[in-house]
RNA sequence: CGCGGGGUGGAGCAGCCCGGUAGCUCGUCAGGCUCAUAACCUGAAGGUCGCUGGUUCAAAUCCAGCCCCCGCAA
């Protein structure tokens, strides 16, 4: 669709800035189209773990900065790992301005760290030092955080511990997911980097050394993280259902000759008082009413194994559950 | 060849092992009851049982191939 594009229309005076781009995940892809979007930028290649195994073919998938990359047309590097000698040499022959970093998945080393001159930023959503590493936006939801973020930082040897350029707040709303605060946190990351990388690359800017204080860490995210524990209050069992959806998913058990493993998409919370943990208080076309170690979850989407995702109603229609059921969590 | 589950009236499921009248919950439509109702009662419409071929007197059910969906695993 897009030719290549050659460094065309010399634009008068002062020559582009040369940009590596290191992404991954989804959340960089908007950051890739802004910096492939500004015409002060030149995006020299950019950078993405290897494809992997993935889907029920285990096929081999490109990355999603990959796939928006080949249709922006841009030059790709997938090396295994970009401490790799060979990989650090072919980066200083290519002499980048500067290296921008989102949702990458490996650690830059300290040598590749140095090649730019205008250093390495990063872009990490959330509002640093809270929530450095893998998973920040469900580890912000799973904490109840009233709002996260963005930070823009240049990367050091640590994780996530770099000084910070800027960041832009975002309050976290009661219904909101890892999927929907990942889709404002993406926008606003590319929207913070470009408002503040012309102040930085004219050397407005003064990072500033993230605060001892207050500095967590959010390791990713297992499977075993989406188990249901009923006995925990229901305010709770909420945040993990919103932090796990879409992924890793929490879940619990219907009992019977197999327990049934239903993965709980969406609920909410309702007062309870009378019943035991995991024990079904109603079960009809407003949801599933499961009682918690405070209150009660009204499951309202549900997923059985195998099956697809359904509306609770939906659900019930095809599986009886009484109430006084105990949902298991073996 | 990574492992496994599934495609049955509009929705979700059962039936398949042990071939032979298509079932359940809900929805829809009509009528009834009620001050009223998403409640209750009665009745009705609606299905090439994913596709193709095979076995058989007979296939949703057994066999083969294909298409699509989902979970695990990554």
């Amino acid at each position: 669709m897009s030719a290549p594009t050659s460094p065309t229309s010399p634009s008068r005076g002062a020559p582009r800035t040369r940009v590596f781009f290191f992404g991954t995940a989804a959340l960089a892809v908007p950051t890739l189209e802004t910096l492939v979007g500004a015409p002060a930028f030149e995006l020299a290649a950019v950078v993405t773990q290897p494809d992997r195994p993935h889907g029920r073919e285990l096929r081999l998938l490109p990355t999603p900065v990959k796939a928006a990359a080949q249709r922006l047309g841009l030059e790709i590097w997938q090396p295994a790992r970009c401490r790799e000698p060979e990989f650090l040499d072919h980066v200083r022959a290519a002499a980048p301005d500067l290296i921008v970093v989102v949702a990458y998945g490996q650690i830059l080393p300290p040598a590749l760290l140095e090649i730019p001159p205008h250093g390495c930023l990063n872009v990490h959503a959330s509002l640093l030092p809270r929530h450095r590493g893998a998973a920040p936006i469900q580890w912000a939801l799973l904490e109840g955080d009233p709002e996260t973020g963005v930070s823009l930082m240049r990367l050091d040897a640590g994780l996530d511990t770099g000084p910070v350029l800027a960041q832009a707040r975002l309050p976290i709303r009661p219904d909101d997911t890892a999927q929907t605060l990942h889709d404002r946190l993406a926008p606003l990351g590319a929207d913070l980097l470009r408002r503040i990388l012309p102040e930085h690359l004219a050397g407005r800017i003064t990072p500033t050394p993230q605060p001892a204080e207050g500095a967590t860490y959010a390791r990713k995210l297992t499977k075993e993280d989406g188990r249901l524990d009923w006995t925990r209050p229901a305010a709770e069992l909420h945040r993990r259902v919103r932090a796990l959806n879409p992924w890793p998913g929490a879940y619990t058990y219907l009992p019977g000759g197999t327990p049934l493993l239903l993965k709980i998409w969406t609920a909410s919370v309702v007062p309870a008082t009378a019943g035991q943990p995991g024990e079904v208080l109603a079960a009809d076309a407003a949801g599933l009413v499961v009682r918690c170690g405070t209150d009660a979850l009204r499951v309202t989407e549900l997923q059985r194994e195998g099956g697809r995702r359904l509306p609770a109603a939906a659900f019930l229609s095809g599986h009886r559950i009484e109430p006084g059921t105990r949902l298991a969590t073996p």
